[in-house]
DNA sequence: CGGATATCAGGGAAACTGATATTA
DNA sequence: CTAATATCAGTTGCCCTGATATCC
């Protein structure tokens, strides 16, 4: 294992994943941040901000630093926790439905071009081996 | 492949890994950008900072302002190449190759820490993957 | 009290675009 | 003339730390 050195080749592909990123988002009218923050909200209505920070693994300033301008657009709703005073629950928009359906395709036309070569069960386990290496560096502390 | 979303995780896998590379370099003296440019100076001795820029997936001014603090610092060294009077081609010094090496035990126990649970197999695999996604990459335009 | 949420303020590493001079 | 290299100048997206108020 001495020349693996996965941690550069990752590196190397988050950079030439950006621009690509970069520009099915910009096309949508949303950041890359924005953009992931949306998905995330679509699937797991009522999180709160905090909550999102740890999933993203960023924190608790920088993902609202995120959102403003997701509230301000009206992309994004938040209500008090009725449970919790101190907390805020973050939903999707209609519109902010709509701009998550708009950017969609192009992104998933970028996964494909990802994965270009790759067959189904190879693009499966990648799957799997980038969510083991992101689980196993989750519990630790740097 | 409706849910395979590899740009998704790779994203948070990157995040992820930030602050534990950071701080493995931090620890050197240095940048993570900085240690990536001494890595591959280190490989491919005699690079131009252009064709540095180009394998890194990042512009010619980008490289220029990660390799101008190691010239300085004197981590690497400009020498004119005799045939392109317009090129100037990078080496490590001495003193770029320690500090290499001072960062290179810190990086590879993170590298260790990724693959976690990685079969010798899975691991290889799994760059294989990374290494394709990227290249898929690299021939297309956004 | 400690722990979590939200938020204000400020800062930094690292990418970008645009423009320019020089040279193969 | 065109393409590539190097470089000056300015900008941006997106992370960070530190400090504070509030609530369970």
């Amino acid at each position: 294992m001495r020349h693996s050195n996965h941690t550069y080749v990752i590196k190397q592909l988050e950079l030439a994943l950006r621009p690509y990123i970069e520009a099915a988002c910009a096309a949508a009218g949303m950041t890359t941040s924005q953009y992931t923050a949306l998905t995330v909200l679509e699937r797991r209505p009522g999180i709160t901000s905090s909550e999102l920070a740890r999933r993203s693994f960023v924190r608790a300033q920088t993902m609202a630093q995120t959102i403003d301008p997701l509230l301000e657009a009206g992309l994004v709703r938040r209500d008090r926790d009725p449970e919790h005073a101190r907390r805020f629950r973050l939903y999707l928009t209609a519109a902010g439905t709509a701009a998550v359906a708009a950017a969609r395709p192009r992104v998933d036309r970028l996964e494909a071009l990802l994965t270009t070569g790759f067959t189904d069960e190879e693009s499966v386990a990648f799957a799997d081996y980038l969510r083991r290496a992101r689980d196993a560096l989750r519990g630790s502390t740097p």
